[in-house]
DNA sequence: TTTATATATCGTATTATTCGAATATAACGA
DNA sequence: TCGTTATATTCGAATAATACGATATATAAA
């Protein structure tokens, strides 16, 4: 009587996983993510000038990776900027993109 | 003179590794790559046993593991058995469901 | 206040995903 | 060959994701 390795019963607890990699499966997201273990705290317009792409583009993609809890914002002045907020994204960057020595 | 975080020139770096996790990011995907890290080999008709959802159902979410490279798969008779082909997956299933014993 | 700047949201056209029934293929045994 | 089982593919309808211009909000400075 062992588990099995799938069961419908509980299918439900890969919901928010997959919704987790849903957020990050897209390459703009992906290349904001890794950025942000770059540089541990961006803001919009930074991102925006690198990868020159419209505003409101970029600012949806960050609300997606908000609402999945990716990241956090704080906001400074007129600036908000974004910061990674689950570790197990930063674990899925690392086996995707390799380890890496982050700039302060 | 640094490396930006982010850089449009190598945006598209970030396609092949959005198309893995969006091959992920599914409930019934990410069952059945768990669950082929638990029992290594496994064919349509078990996991559509344990699943309870029809065949062509399960059959085109492992068509799309399969093109993202995420599985591959070996016929035997009139089986096909699918296993794991990616090592970036077992990582990521690893961050997000914690390591774990696998069977055989 | 007004103005400027940074960011967020809305409207909408376009494209992609998803599901499941129906159908096709592939391998085997009688 | 024919029938059966296991798996794959096709199709259409429903739903969701995407891009981006236009517009709204929030903060700061004059």
């Amino acid at each position: 009587m062992s588990i099995p390795a799938f069961d419908k019963q509980d299918l439900s607890q890969f919901d928010e996983p997959a919704e987790l990699l849903k957020a990050l499966s897209h390459p703009i997201r992906l290349c904001i993510v890794r950025g942000l273990m770059r540089k541990k705290k961006c803001n919009v317009s930074y991102m925006q000038e690198c990868l020159d792409i419209p505003q409101s583009t970029i600012s949806q993609h960050l609300q997606k990776l908000r609402g999945a809890g990716v990241v956090t914002t704080e906001r400074k002045g007129l600036e908000v900027n974004y910061i990674l907020a689950d570790q197990r994204v930063e674990a899925i960057v690392k086996a995707l993109f390799g380890e890496e020595e982050c700039e302060a």
